[in-house]
RNA sequence: UGCCCGAUAGUAUAAUGGUAGUACGACAGAUUUUGGUUCUGUUUGUCUUGGUUCGAAUCCAGGUCGGGCAACCA
């Protein structure tokens, strides 16, 4: 009840928007160009989008901006709609800015009669010379000058397929002399005779950005625009085609978008990065999209609580990426399976134990949960437990095995190391070990007190699986900032793989399974899996206070 | 040397003229059959200079620094 959460300034404006009784509800979109994945700077705003429509009882819409026939695909629709959903998002209409084609044709036409538009038959560097620069005003050619009869008449032939690409442009005729460079008669339409991937072949003419995403608002009455602040200089832009067509006064606003340490957030770059091989694909788990970090293990859950966290406001940030890895883990905890894998085994023989003699182990399959319920586990005379875990000559506060130590094995007994065997090349072969048979998990009367619990697996029945250890794709915290190529600063140890003997349960792992390997991290089953090759994923480590004090 | 946006602990984000708070990180301790979880504590901050005011992170002015803008991309 005290705890009231401060509003961000979007929700300060609606708010307001609503009190004012200037708006009824509100409706929001999420607008993406299908010419990529998404990526978690996207969820940032399919979070807030439908976020603010959730909270405040309004509507979003899905509205895909494909007006640009020459980079936009079906599939990228498709996989967009994927994504959205899985976050575990609905929206109200799915839309696209080529539905108003005819429409924003309309208005076009309506702007020539108005005298505020024309037809240029310049080239695109004359376009860009005559613009001038931001310090140097620029100059008006004589097209500007043509009659409205005449602009209406070259408009249509334009549709009409009558010129060739990069033949005419229709324009906006605002103020050449602007000190914002998208006032300087911007470009409105422009000729590509491209296969659209949802009107073919209708059109040759295609509205750019600013012609077609404020009117695509005003069209469906959106009433809060959000987007980021690249585009706070097409404000003006955005507000004077409302204005001049007398449509809906849609509104935009605009946040800061999310950046990430030790990774990239462009679709250019991560388009890049795929074509290019650096990664087997865009759901390649190591990916900053949505469909990697799905593949790697991370929840919906956890992606919208880091949106929530991340906050929302006007200035540039570059986020931890330990702050995704603390949401994940937040989540995981409760939710994952534990099940114990050792990568790098040693054999452990438990001499006092009878020969041939196999026990089954209960062991909780979640801590944190209370109905998780439990597993069995087969222990015998012959143990496979971590490298790690031994050490001949250990450190203080080293709360594992060493010679003449005891240490508990989790859900077992508590075992002595006895005796060191080698190999000729004095590297050791196997651990000899007792074990307190009074010892053992939940009926312990042995009274004995260990520092340390270890994970570890029965010899005889470990499962052999594939897995695929994940580190941050680049070795710089801002690769898109850094000299040069983004691609010089890829960590070349981005991906290990590893073979894990897992206790036998692990064979009953299903793809929507997500796991946590005691002591280790937490893993999902990866897609690539075969009935005979189990491969997993680490999502995130655990958290390890224990190598840092090393 | 134009215009626009921004600047609060390491990183984010609050405080809306009246006690600078929260989260993550880091560090320390307690608990623990995961060196996990949980719990407790500690550390570190208003870019700068003036002004207005009883009182400024907040308002005003100058400066500094960072970002954006001159695609027939979105």
């Amino acid at each position: 009840m005290s705890e009231e959460k401060s509003l961000n300034f979007i929700e300060e404006i609606i708010e307001e928007d609503l009190k004012s009784g200037k708006y009824k509800s509100i409706l929001t979109r999420f607008p993406p160009e299908p010419n990529g994945y998404l990526h978690i700077g996207h969820s940032k705003s399919i979070c807030l989008n439908f976020g603010l429509a959730i909270k405040y009882g309004g509507k979003t819409n899905l509205r895909f901006d494909d007006t640009n026939p020459v980079t936009e695909e079906t599939e990228y629709v498709e996989s967009i709609k994927d994504d959205i959903r899985w976050l575990g998002f609905e929206w109200a209409n799915e839309f696209y800015a080529s539905d108003y084609f005819e429409q924003l044709y309309g208005f076009a036409v309506r702007l020539i009669e108005k005298g505020l538009a024309y037809v240029d038959d310049s080239s695109s560097e004359d376009i860009a010379k005559q613009k001038g620069s931001p310090t140097v005003p620029g100059v008006r050619n004589q097209f500007a000058e043509r009659s409205i009869e005449e602009n209406l008449q070259l408009f249509a032939d334009m549709r009409a397929g009558k010129y060739k690409d990069g033949e005419k442009v229709l324009r906006a005729k605002i103020d050449m002399s602007s000190p914002n460079m998208h006032l300087r008669d911007p470009l409105l339409y422009r000729i590509k005779h491209a296969h659209h991937h949802r009107t073919g072949d209708a059109w040759c003419i295609y509205p750019m950005y600013d012609f077609a995403h404020g009117q695509s608002d005003s069209i469906e009455k959106i009433t809060h625009s959000i987007c980021t602040l690249e585009f706070i200089p097409h404000r003006p832009l955005y507000d004077w085609c409302i204005e001049k067509l007398e449509i809906f006064p849609s509104k935009q606003y605009e946040f800061a978008r999310l950046n990430l340490n030790y990774t990239v957030m462009s679709k250019r770059k991560l388009l890049q990065l795929v074509n290019e091989n650096h990664v087997t694909g865009w759901d390649d788990p190591r990916m900053p999209t949505i469909s990697g970090l799905r593949r790697r293990g991370y929840t919906p859950e956890s992606i919208r609580d880091f949106a929530e966290r991340v906050g929302v406001a006007r200035r540039e940030n570059l986020i931890e990426f330990s702050l995704l890895e603390f949401c994940v883990r937040e989540h995981l905890n409760k939710i994952s399976l534990r099940r114990m894998v050792v990568f790098n085994p040693i054999k452990v023989v438990i001499t006092n134990y009878p020969d041939g003699q196999t026990e089954q182990l209960a062991s909780e399959n979640n801590p944190e949960d209370v109905n998780g319920g439990v597993r069995n586990l087969p222990f015998s005379k012959e143990i496979l437990i971590e490298a790690d875990d031994f050490m001949e000559n250990p450190p203080r506060k080293f709360f594992r095995l060493a010679p003449g130590g005891k240490v508990r094995l989790k859900s077992a007994y508590i075992i002595q190391c006895d005796e060191v065997v080698k190999n000729d090349d004095g590297r050791i072969k196997e651990l000899r070990c007792s074990y307190i048979p009074e010892s053992k998990s939940g009926t312990d009367t042995s009274g004995l007190k260990v520092q340390g619990t270890l994970h570890w697996v029965n010899a005889a029945d470990a499962v052999e699986v594939e897995v695929r250890e994940y580190d941050r794709l680049f070795r710089v915290e801002n690769p898109a900032s850094e000299e040069g190529d983004f691609k010089d600063y890829i960590n070349p140890d981005s991906l290990t793989v590893v073979t894990g003997y897992a206790e036998p349960s692990i064979k009953e792992a299903k793809p929507q399974d997500r796991f946590q390997f005691l002591r280790k991290g937490y893993y999902c089953l990866d897609k690539d899996s075969s009935a005979n090759k189990l491969i997993f994923n680490r999502t995130v480590t655990l958290k390890d206070g224990w190598s840092k004090a090393k």
